[in-house]
DNA sequence: ATGACCGGTTGCACCGGA
């Protein structure tokens, strides 16, 4: 069983792309961030017709999740619970017995910014409400665009983006929160080699030269972690004409 | 490098992304 996240930056312009890396890859789960999409424009027709269930928390202009699955999606939640937001970044539902939480966490653009004080606060939200599921849940995978590149070692050129957003000291401690609840991260489980990322900036040839970031990430309890086998970066999606900047990264279950 | 590139908007330059 492969599950897998994806920052789509637009489901519209790159639902091509999405149907072929599904279909060729036969991807069982995933959890796609960034659709731009309303719920109800959302293509549910092609995504059935290739054999998927979905749940969708959409939004236009901005954000916007799903889950898709082969098998059935049950008990879908949607946002975080008691924390105000108009924001549609997270979705959840249970699959083949796994509580799969897809997140597409706050950017927070700059350290000084208010969106930098929003995304502190998110995060800390999202710790209280991972507790209670992982406290509800055996097997859960937390997956998404995380926007926190967790260590020196996720980032190309680490002195370049000290101190700046996705690598300040409080998102990393804040990473480490969710990972002392008792989380694993799945790319780190086998000894993957430096200068493996998962973000590239459109800009200045930044996936030729693989000056990217590791932000998207699969957080694993330890009864889902025992079974991984293998992990994936999807690195061929990101080569793809008219791609999206982040490519598709996923664990496979035994 | 206050840069670049991309998607979306009610647009015809901007904002946000990371």
């Amino acid at each position: 069983m492969e599950i897998a996240t994806w920052n789509l930056n637009s489901i519209t312009v790159r639902l091509p792309q999405l149907l072929e890396w599904l279909q060729e890859n036969k991807i069982d789960v995933a959890g796609l961030q960034e659709l731009k999409c309303d719920t109800d424009k959302f293509p549910y027709d092609e995504l059935k017709a290739a054999g998927y269930h979905v749940a969708v928390n959409g939004q236009p202009t901005y954000n916007g999740v799903a889950l898709v699955s082969r098998s059935e999606i049950t008990d879908v939640s949607y946002d975080l619970p008691g924390f105000e937001d108009d924001e549609k970044r997270v979705i959840a539902g249970t699959i083949n017995g796994i509580r799969v939480i897809n997140l597409y966490v706050v950017n927070g653009q700059d350290p000084k910014s208010d969106k930098y004080s929003y995304k502190l606060a998110w995060l800390k939200a999202l710790t209280a409400y991972l507790k209670t599921e992982l406290e509800a849940h055996e097997s859960v995978v937390v997956l998404g665009d995380f926007n926190i590149a967790p260590t020196d070692d996720d980032v190309h050129n680490p002195k370049a983006w000290k101190d700046r957003i996705l690598c300040t000291d409080e998102e990393r401690a804040a990473f480490n929160e969710l990972l002392a609840l008792g989380l694993t991260d799945g790319l780190r489980i086998f000894a993957e080699p430096k200068g493996q990322f998962t973000w590239w900036d459109y800009r200045s040839q930044g996936f030729d030269k693989n000056h990217g970031i590791r932000i998207d990430h699969l957080l694993l309890s330890p009864r889902v972690s025992a079974r991984v086998m293998e992990t994936k970066v999807y690195l061929n999606v990101r080569a793809n004409e008219r791609p999206s900047d982040h490519a598709p990264v996923s664990v496979v279950l035994r």
